[in-house]
RNA sequence: GGGCGCUUAGCUCAGUUGGUUCAGAGCACUUGGUUUACACCCAAGGGGUCAGGGGUUCGAAUCCCUUAGCGCCCACCA
């Protein structure tokens, strides 16, 4: 706001306030017996309390079809963020607008176990005490995470509440309930029975803070600024030496190899003979591979095994030994001499010292290499060769791939279909173990402590049975058996959401799940197509045979104004409750759609929550406007309200049809957009001020009836977006037995007639021009209102206007104004411009198909049909008989025609 | 390195199969107004060489080539 406006804005104020205070005396917030402004804080815990107190989210499956949402589970500890809010505004307003249309809906609720980064705070928590989580047995830590877990867990759903999130609270999951525990233990049997799960030997990323392995999904790289180390080897029996380039000299002690490409001819001599790694004076093979890169460092690759994936093939083909200096926590092992117990960074500027002592290190240059870190602990992460467990997924995503391929799951905006394909068709087995203890322990049950043979059982009884069996030892006890330490990735448990959240594995053909599966739309950000959307479709086919849902709608990430994204670490997230308390929960819910189009990434700005705030503030005062007016039978309704009810009809038609459209495309937020300007334009500024009663006169109950019936059909279309306000007005307006607007039913579009809504077009731009003709001559503003209410809208039909734009046409008026606005008519003419009603206007469509002539020469040439542009002329001459077509539609069709 | 996408008004973005409802919307801005629904308001207005260059076409924001800048995903050279 610049400093005059300001000013002027601030002087207006207090004059405001004088008045009305000295002048009043009476509560001028309460003059129209509805208070100014929407009180959104009482009324929407109200409006909360009702809906759930009638059990209007309730589903349970009927006659009707079914519209069916399972939400992203959120991290059960987790507080709301912005994310958190875009993405459940969405789904609200899906499910609302599906309760509408008579669907029987379903959200589903649920929170998510999160087993990283639950486990992550429990264990800082317990620190906090004095607890070190290795002092604790499985059973003490999992006591101590439970009870976080009461605490601190479903908060973020009453926090979706006071948003409005229509879920079906009834519903609400939890992916470690003993339920859904199950279902996921069964999916890992029947897997592993079907020879899709298997243990493996494989170089893993490990988080040495969490002491987890990680799938390669949850590793952020990031460029960072790092060293290279040059490093001398002396070559056995001889005076020569060979050097290699590495970023972790800390790893020399587990080098078993050092190898150069085979064509290199530098180094071809030294093929078979031995080197020496400094300080550990240990002799190793040099060998070649044509994998080394001789334009790369020195040319030569010492090869590590145990600690880099490219190394581990290598040795693998060469059959070199395999070193694993680390401990499980990032720091040397024996192997590490008297470096062990150290952190590998430590090492890593202790030693290159030490080498330099011993002039091993010929010198370090920078480097700028990207590194691997943790999503959930950001602590770098290690290649680790570790035994784990792997489910193969190349053949199981097959229908995976073909379903979004063929568009049988839809993806919105359509861009990630290529990023899923690219990935699904370079799918790598799933790396589901995790070494933590809060989570589904893996149902692998060792028949003894050697770890050697053991039993794939969803719990101990069914597992003694299989190892007796399998041992041929009847005497084997449950006792004996040793259950796998490790647990599931989590998203081993998310992938089967939309299928266990009906209890469609342990019971697959029960109600629910039949009725609800698949369901109907899924609504969450990009950042997990991997994780949790590629892998869900996966699962839907692999267990049902059938796609777990038929559209995924990605919503954008929520950046700040600066376009950072918005996190706890930058301290720009914005207190997502205290935004609500402060707007209230529709203005947020508006704000936050308001600059969220699919897939884009959204800048937040708290402003928009205000234009949100003012949105609600309009259509409250329409409420009140409307509520004011003193109704009459004995009032005869006006032509102009006759003509504005006749207009807001079609009107509402028309952009029903376009919200409609908008929401099939998945455009929420240009739907949102279509309806506020249908209000705040179309019925607040247009048509409430057309049939407006002049202060102190009564209101014909024809017209009153007609408004209250638009503001009606605006409440439903809005009520998804703004459930608070919406639900509050229509519970003022409509009759004792009605319904809450909640359960209404969406309206639909009438025969729509163009021609009315162009009329209405041509008047308003008549409207327009004559406030700009008055605005320009500095007329007054009543005086403006005076002609423009009453010349044109309220005592005139809509014959008579449209007769005197014609008469404007014709210059043969003598009325002063009406000279004035002609001559602007001239100047401008675009209220004329392809209107039929003279002949003038035919010799201008003329013209105008003169003008696309190129356009038929060129259709001409592509059809080679010579006869057309002969008879262009004739299509002039058909527009002059027929008066009222338009001829730009005409162009238009036969365009269409002529491409068949 | 491989793949995908973006660049349109001060800001955030629409713009479907090339055409006269193609240069749009909201916000912001400027000017004027308002104690009778709403200053959380009303009215009017000014803003753009559609990233640059080239091409195809009667016609290009739209199709093709190219240059520059930005972003995302995947893989990763020690």
């Amino acid at each position: 706001m610049t400093f005059y406006t300001y000013y002027k804005k601030s002087t207006y104020l207090l004059n405001y306030f004088l008045v009305n205070y000295f002048c009043h005396h009476n509560n001028s917030n309460k003059k129209m017996g509805i208070v100014k402004n929407f009180d959104a804080k009482n009324l929407e815990s109200k409006w909360y309390k009702f809906w759930l107190d009638n059990n209007y989210f309730d589903s349970s499956p009927n006659e009707r079809e079914p519209y069916t949402i399972v939400i992203p589970p959120p991290n059960v500890t987790g507080i709301l963020h912005m994310g958190h809010m875009l993405n459940n505004t969405i789904q609200d307003i899906l499910v609302r607008r599906a309760r509408l249309k008579g669907f029987n809906a379903c959200w589903v609720p649920g929170t998510d176990h999160a087993s990283i980064a639950t486990e992550a705070k429990v264990v800082e928590k317990l620190k906090k005490d004095g607890i070190d989580k290795n002092d604790l047995s499985r059973e003490e830590f999992l006591k101590h995470a439970w009870e976080w877990t009461h605490t601190h867990g479903g908060l973020i759903l009453e926090q979706l509440k006071k948003l409005g999130c229509s879920c079906d609270w009834k519903r609400t999951k939890f992916t470690l309930d003993s339920e859904m525990s199950e279902s996921v233990i069964k999916v890992f049997v029947d897997l592993f029975e079907k020879g899709l799960i298997y243990k493996g030997s494989r170089m893993v990323n490990w988080d040495p803070q969490a002491k987890t392995t990680l799938s390669n999904e949850e590793v952020i790289y990031e460029e960072e600024k790092s060293k290279i180390f040059y490093i001398k080897y002396k070559i056995s029996d001889s005076l020569e030496t060979i050097s290699v380039a590495t970023t972790r000299p800390e790893t020399i002690f587990g080098d078993t190899a050092i190898a150069v490409n085979p064509k290199d001819k530098r180094y071809q001599k030294y093929q078979g003979m031995k080197a020496v790694i400094p300080i550990l004076n240990k002799e190793i093979p040099i060998i070649s591979d044509k994998y080394v890169d001789s334009e790369f460092g020195t040319g030569c690759l010492k090869v590590t095994p145990a600690h880099s994936e490219n190394d581990k093939m290598i040795g693998d083909k060469h059959k070199l030994e395999i070193v694993d200096v680390l401990n499980d926590d990032g720091t040397l092992n024996e192997f590490g001499l008297h470096y062990q117990g150290l952190d590998r960074f430590v090492v890593r500027s202790k030693i290159s010292e030490e080498l330099k002592k011993i002039s091993a290190l010929i010198k370090v240059e920078p480097y700028l290499t990207k590194i691997g870190k943790s999503e959930r602990t950001k602590c770098v992460i290690e290649p680790r060769l570790s035994e784990q467990w792997f489910l193969k997924m190349k053949n199981i995503s097959k229908p995976a791939l073909k379903a979004v391929n063929d568009d049988e799951v839809k993806l919105f905006p359509k861009k990630f279909k290529n990023t899923y394909r690219n990935w699904m068709e370079n799918i790598r087995d799933w790396n589901i173990s995790r070494q933590l203890w809060w989570g589904h322990q893996i149902p692998v049950y060792y028949l003894d402590s050697s770890k050697k043979d053991f039993v794939v059982a969803e719990n101990i009884n069914k597992a003694i049975e299989k190892a007796r069996k399998k041992s041929g030892n009847s005497k084997l006890e449950i006792k004996d058996l040793v259950q796998d330490n490790d647990v599931l990735d989590t998203w081993f448990s998310s992938w089967i959401w939309p299928i266990s959240v009906f209890d469609g594995i342990r019971n697959p053909k029960n109600n629910d799940f039949n009725y609800y599966y698949p369901t109907n739309d899924l609504v969450t950000g990009p950042d997990i197509l991997f994780f949790w959307v590629a892998r869900m479709i996966v699962s839907g086919f692999e267990i049902k045979k059938s796609k777990p849902f038929n559209s995924v709608y990605f919503t954008g990430l929520v950046r700040d104004k600066q376009g950072k994204k918005m996190s706890k670490q930058l301290g720009n997230s914005p207190d997502a409750l205290k935004l609500i308390s402060d707007f209230g929960a529709d203005s947020v819910r508006v704000g936050l759609l308001l600059s969220a189009p699919a897939g884009n990434d959204l800048l937040f700005d708290e402003s928009l929550c205000q234009q949100g705030k003012n949105f609600s503030n309009k259509i409250w005062n329409s409420y009140r406007l409307v509520k004011s007016w003193n109704v009459s039978n004995s009032v005869e309704q006006n032509e102009a309200s006759n003509t504005a009810v006749e207009w807001f009809e079609n009107k509402f038609s028309s952009k029903l049809i376009e919200i409609d459209d908008h929401f099939k495309k998945y455009r929420i937020s240009d739907a949102l957009m279509t309806i506020y300007k249908l209000v705040w334009d179309d019925y607040c500024s247009w048509f409430l001020e057309i049939v407006k009663p002049n202060q102190g006169t009564p209101m014909d109950s024809s017209t009153y009836q007609s408004t209250l019936c638009f503001l009606e059909k605006c409440l439903i279309v809005l009520h998804p977006f703004m459930p608070f306000i919406s639900e509050e007005i229509w519970s003022g307006i409509k009759n004792e037995s009605d319904e809450p607007l909640i359960v209404k039913n969406w309206p639909t579009p009438s025969k729509i007639d163009n021609l009315l809504l162009r009329d209405f077009d041509h008047i308003s731009n008549l409207v327009t021009n004559i406030r700009k003709y008055r605005n320009e001559k500095g007329i007054s503003y009543k005086e403006r209102i005076e002609l423009y209410s009453s010349s044109f809208l309220k005592n005139k039909n809509k014959s008579i206007v449209l007769k005197l734009a014609n008469s404007l046409i014709n210059k043969d008026s003598s009325d002063k104004d009406v000279y004035g606005i002609s001559l602007i008519v001239d100047s401008k003419e675009y209220f004329v411009k392809n209107y039929v009603e003279s002949e003038d206007d035919l010799k201008k469509i003329e013209e105008d198909l003169k003008y696309n002539l190129g356009f038929l020469k060129s259709i001409q040439s592509k059809l080679n049909n010579k006869s057309f542009v002969e008879n262009a002329p004739e299509i002039v001459v058909e527009n002059e008989k027929k008066k009222e077509e338009d001829t730009k539609v005409k162009i238009k069709m036969l365009e269409l025609k002529l491409k068949k």
